[in-house]
DNA sequence: GAAGAAGTGTAATGTCATAACATTTGTCAT
DNA sequence: ATGACAAATGTTATGACATTACACTTCTTC
């Protein structure tokens, strides 16, 4: 073994250009926007990119963003303790960049789990997305 | 007239067609899936149900679900003041019976625009999504 | 009843996502 | 090493969601 306790294993060749893509891009992609820029690197088909975003989705290394049906690295501001303890994020979205803010919230998530405490909902996921101009484009 | 100040405009024929059906609906409803339930009613292209969902959507009276790429007839836990004083509403979406709940969480709302506001990020939308298993289904 | 705004009908196309199946690669106990 | 299983990959086809473009009709307002 590597490591007492790997959250996330070592990325496979397609997961890797995928994550690789998404990392370099300033702005949310999709698969098939993905696809086109790795088609040098042997990718053909969707697939391919949507079975690597499953993964590091997954992995919690990548977030789809529902609103854009679009997907971005995650760059959340780390802070916690253990490796990636990755609960729920929002993400602010301009719509006129593109640029995407990841922030966690945690009186937020606080009170949408207590709303479902008393409603007895079992969440297991948890999509938080705003639409609108970022501080540099709402100025221009 | 037929009152002294309308939100919404009565609705052309398409359009109450497409609400009548959502209101009729106990879960979300696709663009096609209603398509496919008004072509005895005259209704042929996709193009049709979306004129008349943008404009339900518009009117505050249908809600559009990002995260199931479907929408919902408005339901929310009226209370307000005025007409339809519609703010910022969440959801929980049960993936077993695929019920909808509507609510406001007010705290959570003024957490997000507080924020926005020392983030100077401006919104014109809010998406809130909550993805489990609602009260009977998690019991079952 | 003319003019403009809003709504409608239709075809074609664009965009996002998955099913099904065959094959290859990685892991690991023996 | 090797056999066996799990995971990942490659490919084709198809399904699901949404919009562009254009012509026409209806509704309002003066």
């Amino acid at each position: 073994m590597t490591d007492a306790h790997e959250p996330s294993p070592d990325l496979t060749r397609n997961q890797a250009l995928v994550f690789g893509r998404l990392t370099e891009a300033e702005a949310p992609l999709s698969a098939y926007t993905i696809l086109d820029q790795l088609r040098d690197d042997g990718l053909r088909a969707p697939l391919q990119v949507y079975r690597a975003l499953d993964k590091l989705v997954e992995f919690g290394l990548v977030h789809r963003l529902e609103s854009l049906n679009a997907f971005v690295a995650c760059n959340h501001p780390v802070g916690e303790t253990s490796g990636r303890s990755h609960g729920t994020v929002a993400f602010a979205i301009c719509e006129k960049c593109e640029g995407v803010t990841e922030f966690a919230e945690q009186d937020v998530v606080k009170r949408l789990q207590g709303w479902a405490r008393t409603e007895g909902f079992h969440a297991h996921s948890t999509v938080i997305e705003l639409r609108g101009l970022c501080e540099n484009c709402a100025a221009g």
